[in-house]
RNA sequence: GGUCGGUUGCCCGAGUGGUUAGGGAUCGGUCUGCAAAACCGGGGACAGCAGUUCGAAUCUGCUACCGACCUCCA
C-alpha cells in the first residue's frame, strides 16, 4: 500500500484518498516570466512520477498544476513591481505576450521531459475574480484587514484560533523577532502580515478592480483559491518544492483555514532542491542553467549537449527528498547509466522465448511495486530494472533461457515500470511504428543495411581493410556498430 | 540568531540494527581477426568522539563541517 511522507506530520503515512478511487492533487507550478531550469524539472518529474503512480494503482486522478503569470512581487514594498510586468517592459511587451511566449516554452520543456500534461492548467489571471471571493471571505470572518486599499492577513489574529506556522515548525514568536526590517510595510499592522489584495502603484501596468482598490491579488492566493476551485474545500494532496513551505504554503494554509474555517490539504509533499557545487540551483543565486542549455549543451558547465531522457533518468536517480548535486560529471555518468537500460529494453523485445527459465528473473515486480509504494522510491525501482537487465542480457547472449510466461511477464514489468510510471522513453518507438516510419527513413535504413552486408562479407572473405573502414567511416558519421554472432547491429 | 535537513567507497547515489544496493569510473578474465557491446570477477564505505546493544553506517548524545528556509525562488 501507498505511503508518502507527510511534511505536516514529518513522516510517511499511508495514503489514504478522501473519495474512494478518486485523488485530486494540486502542484504549484511556474511562474512564466523566463525560461525553466533544471529546479523547474524536479517539481514536475517528481509529481509526474506521483500521477502516473496513482494512475497506475487504478485513481481517477485529477491533476492541478496552476500557471503563475501575475501577483508576484520583486520586493515586499509598495514600489516592488511584479515580475512579469517588469519582464514586459523590459522586453517591450504585453505582459500577457511574455505569459503566453514563456508558457509555450514550459509547455515544450515539459514534454521534451515527457511529463505527462496536468488535468487542469489554470492561470491566475483567469482567476481574479474567484481571488477576490476568496479574500471577502476571509474579510468576513474577520482574520483580515484593509490598509490603503490593501487587504492584509492578519496573522496576529489568526494565530490565536489556528496554529500558524505548523507545516514549516515555526512559531508566531520566532517569526516576530526573526522577520527583518523592510521599506514601505507601514500599513501593515505586523511585519509577518501577508498582502491578500495589494493596490497597484500607478505606474503598474497588470491592475483589476476590486471593492478594495484598482489593484491585483497576493502572492499566495491564487493556489488556495484554485486549488478549492477545482479539488473541493478539501483535497488529497498538494505539492511543491521545499523552498515554498515558508512563506508560500503556511500562508496558504492560513487562508483556507480563515476562509473555510478549516484546512484543505490532507497530504503535503515537498520535492528537495538541486544543488550546484553544493548551493541550491536557483533564480535568486543566478547560478541555474536552463532546460535549453543542457538539450543543446550551450552553458559553460557542461562538456555536451544532454537529452532530455537523460535529464528525467538523472533526476530519477535520486529521491526526490535528498537534494542532488548537478555536475556534467554525474549528467554523463547517467546517461551512460540510461543507455544501458534502454540496451536492455530493446534486447528484451528480441528475445526469444524457450521450454523453461533458467535465469533468476526474481519478484522483480513485487520489488517495483514495494519501492514505488515506499513514498516513491525511483532508485530502487532502477535498481530493480537494472538488475533485471543483467537477467536479461544473459539471456540475450544465450547464456541462458527463458520461458514465454516469463518472458511476457518481464515484458509487462519493464512496460508498467520503465515506461508507464517512471516515465522513461526507451526508444522502440522506430520498432513498434515500423509501419509509419516514413519512406526514407526505411530506404536509409537499407542502405546502412546494404553497406553493413557488404562489410559481413568483407569479413567472411577476411577482408580486414575494408571491413575496418567501413565500421570505422560509420562510426565517425555517428552510428554505433555492434558485431554479433553471425550479424550485426548498429544505431545511430 | 531561530527552524529544519544533510555528511556513505574515485564520482553520483540507495538502504536495513546482524545478510551484495544500483549506476559510472577503474582493474583482471571470457568472447572477438581487431574493436564495441555483453558476461564473470576484484578492490574500495558509511564525518569524528562517546553511549545503548550480543551486535550499529543504521538508535541516543556531543563535536565538526555543509546546506535549505526565515525576502522572490521549484
Amino acid at each position: 500500500m501507498l505511503q508518502i511522507y507527510n511534511t505536516l506530520s514529518r513522516q510517511k503515512e499511508y495514503f489514504r484518498p478522501l473519495h474512494e478511487g478518486r485523488v485530486g492533487m494540486y502542484v504549484c507550478g511556474p511562474t512564466v516570466y523566463g525560461d525553466a531550469h533544471l529546479g523547474h524539472a524536479r517539481p514536475a518529474i517528481t509529481f509526474d512520477l506521483l500521477f502516473r503512480y496513482l494512475q497506475f494503482l487504478g485513481y481517477k486522478v485529477r491533476y492541478v498544476r496552476n500557471i503563475t503569470d501575475v501577483g508576484h512581487l520583486e520586493h515586499d514594498a509598495d514600489e516592488g513591481e511584479d515580475k512579469i510586468a517588469k519582464k514586459a517592459r523590459l522586453e517591450q511587451l504585453e505582459p500577457m505576450e511574455v505569459v503566453q511566449y514563456y508558457t509555450n516554452r514550459y509547455h515544450h520543456d515539459m514534454e521534451a521531459l515527457n511529463v505527462l500534461p496536468p488535468s487542469i492548467e489554470p492561470h491566475a489571471s483567469g482567476h481574479i475574480i474567484e481571488q477576490i471571493a476568496f479574500v471577502q471571505r476571509i474579510l468576513d470572518h474577520g482574520y483580515a484587514y484593509i490598509s490603503n486599499g490593501s487587504v492584509y492577513m492578519d496573522v496576529e489574529k489568526y494565530a490565536k484560533d489556528f496554529p500558524y506556522g505548523k507545516l514549516s515548525g515555526r512559531n508566531l514568536e520566532d517569526i516576530v523577532t526573526d522577520t527583518r526590517e523592510l521599506d514601505g510595510q507601514d500599513e501593515k499592522k505586523h511585519s509577518y502580515d501577508f498582502a491578500l489584495w495589494k493596490k497597484a502603484a500607478p505606474e503598474h501596468i497588470m491592475h483589476w478592480p476590486s471593492p478594495w482598490s484598482e489593484g491585483f491579488p497576493g502572492w499566495h492566493m491564487e493556489c488556495s483559491t484554485m486549488g478549492t476551485k477545482y479539488l473541493g474545500e478539501e483535497f488529497d494532496i498538494h505539492g511543491g518544492g521545499m523552498d515554498l513551505m515558508f512563506p508560500h504554503h503556511e500562508a496558504e494554509i492560513a487562508q483556507s483555514c480563515a476562509a473555510l474555517g478549516h484546512e484543505s490539504v490532507h497530504y503535503w509533499m515537498h520535492n528537495n532542491m538541486i544543488t550546484i557545487a553544493g548551493k541550491k540551483m536557483g533564480k535568486s543565486y543566478n547560478n541555474f542553467i536552463t532546460l535549453q542549455q543542457f538539450f543543446n549543451g550551450d552553458h559553460h558547465l557542461l562538456t555536451k549537449p544532454f537529452s532530455p531522457m537523460t535529464i528525467r533518468f538523472f533526476i530519477l536517480m535520486a529521491h526526490y527528498r535528498s537534494t542532488v548535486d548537478f555536475s556534467s560529471e554525474a549528467l554523463e555518468a547517467a546517461e551512460k547509466g540510461f543507455a544501458r537500460l534502454q540496451e536492455a529494453y530493446t534486447r528484451l523485445q528480441k528475445i526469444q522465448p524457450a521450454d523453461k527459465t533458467t535465469v533468476e528473473i526474481g519478484d522483480l515486480r513485487n520489488k517495483c511495486q514495494d519501492a514505488m509504494d515506499d513514498d516513491l522510491n525511483s532508485p530502487m525501482v532502477l535498481q530493480a530494472l537494472f538488475d533485471s537487465a543483467r537477467a536479461i542480457n544473459t539471456i540475450y547472449d544465450q547464456k541462458a533461457s527463458i520461458s514465454s510466461e516469463d518472458l511476457d511477464e518481464l515484458r509487462k514489468v519493464w512496460k508498467d515500470y520503465a515506461i508507464d510510471i517512471l516515465g522513461l522513453r526507451l526508444g522502440d518507438e522506430m520498432a513498434n511504428d515500423k509501419s509509419q516510419m516514413s519512406n526514407k527513413m526505411s530506404a536509409f535504413n537499407g542502405a546502412v543495411d546494404l553497406l553493413l552486408d557488404i562489410r559481413l562479407d568483407a569479413k567472411r572473405n577476411k577482408d580486414w581493410a575494408t571491413s575496418d573502414k567501413i565500421r570505422n567511416n560509420l562510426t565517425e558519421l555517428g552510428f554505433q556498430i555492434k558485431d554479433t554472432k553471425d550479424g550485426y547491429e548498429w544505431t545511430l
